[in-house]
Formats: structure tokens, sequence, C-alpha cells
DNA sequence: CTACTGATTGTTTCT
DNA sequence: AGAAACAATCAGTAG
């Protein structure tokens, strides 16, 4: 799917627009506590497109849940179990499973490294809220036009496409 | 070739 | 306060 490539001449990547048509699928979410945003078969969730058009490289992704890094090493453990298995799905319903059977106990560790893991991401986005406010207040001293703050800071690699 | 899809739950962030 | 978005993964799929 993917209308445009967000590589060399992407504008806004406007791919798939995530669809807000979640708004009223849930009418009866008081009764499921957790199954509020599970139905959206119709929508899914494909709307994570647009963080690749995201211009900031350096903006640090979410720290992985506690869920996640146990399903890291779930991941492992299933491949060896399953190694025919072949989709993400399995692995997921899987993992979800398996950690519902989890006691809080077990759970622990997990919940301890996904805390370091956000003390971290704390840090990351520490520094990259600090980037941009230098990039803004150095923009704004200049008297010009107060748009043209991106530029990059590093090294924005120029991604010339492979023209192969 | 490149980006999206599926499936899970938890954190994050906006409103 | 609650809902929508997004985090990893891997092979398949579509454009």
């Amino acid at each position: 799917m993917k209308e445009a490539k967000p590589r060399k001449g992407d504008a806004a990547v406007s791919k798939r627009e995530v669809k807000k048509a979640s708004k009223s699928e849930e009418k009866d979410v008081k009764k499921k506590k957790q199954l509020s945003v599970k139905d959206p078969k119709a929508t899914k969730r494909q709307r994570r497109k647009e963080r690749k058009a995201k211009k900031d490289p350096n903006q640090p992704k979410r720290p992985p849940t506690a869920f996640f890094i146990f399903l890291e090493e779930f991941r492992k453990t299933y491949k060896e179990q399953h190694p025919n298995v072949k989709g993400v799905a399995a692995v997921g319903k899987a993992g979800g499973d398996k950690w519902k059977e989890l006691s809080d106990a077990e759970k622990a560790p997990y919940i301890a490294k996904a805390s370091q893991r956000k003390i971290d991401y704390d840090k990351s986005m520490a520094a990259y809220k600090q980037k941009q406010d230098e990039e803004e207040g150095s923009a704004e001293e200049s008297d010009k036009s107060n748009l043209e703050i991106n530029d990059d800071e590093e090294s924005e690699e120029e991604e010339e496409d492979d023209d192969d």
C-alpha cells in the first residue's frame, strides 16, 4: 500500500491518514474493561506510517512496555518451539495468553525493566526536547523568518535514493 | 523495492 | 478521564 515513498520527494506523506472512525466503535465499552479499541477490524491500527514521515529522526521511540519486554524473550522461546511459525500474530496471541498467566511477581522483573527503560526514554526525550529548544532559540534569534528551523542537526542523511 | 498488515498488551499523549 | 496512537516482530502482500 504505501501510496508514496517518503524517500526523496515526500511532501506530507498522507498515505493513509488515520481513519478516525473508531470514535463510535466502542459504544459499549463500559462493559468490557480492556476491550475498548479492540474491534477496529475495519480501521485496524494502520496509522503508524505517519511516524516515518516524521522529520525528527532523533525523536526517541516509545520504550517497550513490560509486556513487550516479556515478548522479546517469549518470542525467542516460542520460535524455538515453533520454528515453523511464520506469523507474528501467532506469537502475539501466545504471548498475550502467557502474559496473563504470569503473576505479579513474575511480571515484576519485566515491569522493573520497563520502568528503567522509561527512565532512559525520559532522558533521551529530555535531550531531544532540549535540542529542539536550541534550534528554536537560535532560529528565533535571527530576525529573519522564524520558519526554517529545521535543518538538521548532525547529519541528515540525504537519502539519495537508490536508483537501481 | 518499500511500506503496510496482522496480534498481543502496556505506556504515552492528547483532548 | 478516556480514547486513540504507537512500541517490536517477520513473513507475506500489494503497489
